[in-house]
DNA sequence: CGTCAACCTGTCACGATGGACATGTCAACC
DNA sequence: GGTTGACATGTCCATCGTGACAGGTTGACG
């Protein structure tokens, strides 16, 4: 029931329509945390505005339909958000790669890990200066920007994964040879 | 397809049921990475073993199956570690509710960002000294033990949520009055 | 000898998902 | 006036995933 979620907190930040919601998850959301085309989002719209969570605020030109959250919707919201439950879902295949790596020979391993690293590497070199810029930007009377939270999580995301894969390229160099 | 792979490379480890498969799901593996329940894992190791890419290598008790890789599968497993797709798949409630931190009220978002740098505090606990422990048993001349990258990758990600959690917190707080 | 817990494999129904298919509108540019 | 590309919404189907249902075996302990 993820997607529904997803599609809360979006609706929170303001009205949007089914488009400019898939917009929005082809970009970071879609790449970081939870995927989903259009074909499920109109569906889930549809029955959240049945189950009275969202309503069409205003319709536009080419049959555009603008949802805004309802009270019952930003409710549902804020539980989701404030009650954890012990497992959630997680399903990553770059991790699920991380995990098999030491499946590999050697010497795949190595270039496997070397190619990793040069990935986030070019990644931070794209990630940083969006933050900067967004930062310079940034009125310190207005509130931090939408979006800001995600691309630090982003940028430390990728540093860690940086360190981490050169720590492991270090760690499969050391066996001594007996 | 990704269950696939997750089992081929387990299995690249060496022989296992699909009851071993289940369980290895339900530690780390499961919880970073890739979940899958046994109702899965069984139809899809004999879908494996008709495509040629698993074999059964030995029977025992109460109608134990052990499966163990054939070249081919090993092909298929190293072909998929290698050739990184444009676009992986993720699907992480975690990583969402990030995302959507800033929907909440400045109020409920505080406390949900130090409820999350204090549970990355607490795994941090928990994890380090796992990881010190194998470290310390760890004979310099074997290689290193299966699921030490893994477990290093878990600390670093905590610490990266933490340290990102903390950030924000500062952020917005950080938030001048006008 | 009984029973209990862990071992072990499976199916089924229902819901979620992704990619293909389908349809139409509007603005810009040639 | 025609074409193209972005805007915009939807359905359908095959596959994937989950939790419940189902059934049988073995070893350990009392």
């Amino acid at each position: 029931m993820s997607l529904r979620h997803a599609l809360l907190g979006l609706l929170a930040q303001g009205p949007a329509s089914g488009y400019d919601l898939t917009r929005t998850f082809d970009g970071s959301l879609g790449r970081y945390a939870w995927q989903a085309g259009h074909s499920r989002i109109y569906p889930e719209l549809n029955k959240m505005a049945d189950a009275g969570l969202v309503v069409v605020d205003e319709t536009g030109p080419r049959g555009r339909k603008t949802y805004a959250l309802t009270d019952d919707g930003r409710t549902e919201l804020r539980r989701w958000m404030l009650h954890w439950p012990e497992q959630t879902t997680v399903r990553d295949e770059t991790v699920l790669r991380m995990f098999l790596v030491q499946s590999l020979e050697p010497d795949d391993a190595r270039r496997l890990l070397e190619g990793i690293a040069e990935h986030c590497a070019r990644e931070l070199q794209r990630l940083r200066p969006l933050m900067d810029e967004l930062d310079a930007e940034h009125d310190p009377h207005e509130p931090v920007p939408f979006g800001r939270l995600a691309g630090e999580y982003g940028v430390r995301q990728y540093e860690a994964v940086h360190g981490w894969a050169l720590w492991s390229l270090e760690r499969l160099a050391a066996t001594v040879p007996s």
